[in-house]
DNA sequence: GAAATATACTTCACTACTCAAGTATGTTTC
DNA sequence: GAAACATACTTGAGTAGTGAAGTATATTTC
């Protein structure tokens, strides 16, 4: 690849390296998530948009859009999270077409586990950025 | 979530951060790859690494490392590209366990085609970032 | 208040991977 | 130069997601 007509190009890079280091980034905590907590990254995704949310309960298809998933892939993903017990359904009276998801007491207590084990690792991921910088990294992505 | 010990918690901010711009930039180019030229973003990223590499030939075990993906995945994404005709197999004399990837001139013309798009979306993805952020952006994921 | 439309969710058939095991070579060691 | 090990790849069985179609409920429109 030969230097190109800059702007373009160095923004079709950006994407690239993004995309290269989610894929490694992911893996990683995906490996260690599995390995320690029995969850995958996107388990503890939903998790942590749970114990964001009032009252720790969210609909499927806030959960979709808050991982940028399916509301198919949500159905699925949750099947197994109910069955071991992190997440329940609730109905809501207003509304009977929704199915909300709240997270259960362990739920919650696997979930403050597996945030020392992303931290951990986050930051063995990242030991090459200084503090400063990893703010500035975390102001940059934040402008996407 | 409530203000943590600041180091350790950024740094899993940063790789939350990272997890979910990576996957809503590689639906975004993933779906317009798609659609204009038929080829998904993990294809159009094994185009590039074949344009990369000297003679436009790889190992499939080099297209796995620079993906980060498998043999086994590269194998099956392979089969798709080689019957549209965009990759040949190429064999090697010195060592009869390798098959070489070669990009032929289809996929050559494909990937200039492919790259004007992947730019054109990039630049679309990330037009709130000035020049100067965007080159700063680059510099601090080349370090992770 | 019936008909048309929209929303929340699920199910089905498919794609894109993964890991573990297998095959075929190549390299090392003695 | 045979035995043990390593490497490059493929295959089979499974997981995680997708889009399209279907169901049930809500909302709008007339």
């Amino acid at each position: 690849m030969e230097a190109q007509s800059k702007s373009q190009s160095s923004y079709g890079e950006i994407a690239k390296q993004i995309w290269f280091n989610a894929v490694v980034i992911s893996k990683n905590l995906d490996n260690s998530l599995g390995a320690i907590h029995g969850i995958g990254l996107t388990e503890y995704m939903v998790l942590l948009h749970l114990m964001k949310a009032q009252n720790h309960a969210l609909r499927r298809i806030d959960i979709a859009d808050a991982l940028a998933r399916t509301a198919s892939g949500v159905t699925r993903l949750l099947v197994p999270m109910e069955r071991i017990g992190l997440v329940e359904k609730e109905t809501n009276q207003r509304d009977a077409r929704v199915s909300l998801v709240k997270i259960t007491p362990a739920g919650e207590e696997l979930f403050q586990n597996a945030t020392l084990t992303v931290n951990e690792k986050s930051s063995s991921i990242l030991k090459n950025l200084a503090p400063k910088q990893a703010k500035t990294l975390l102001e940059l992505l934040d402008l996407l």
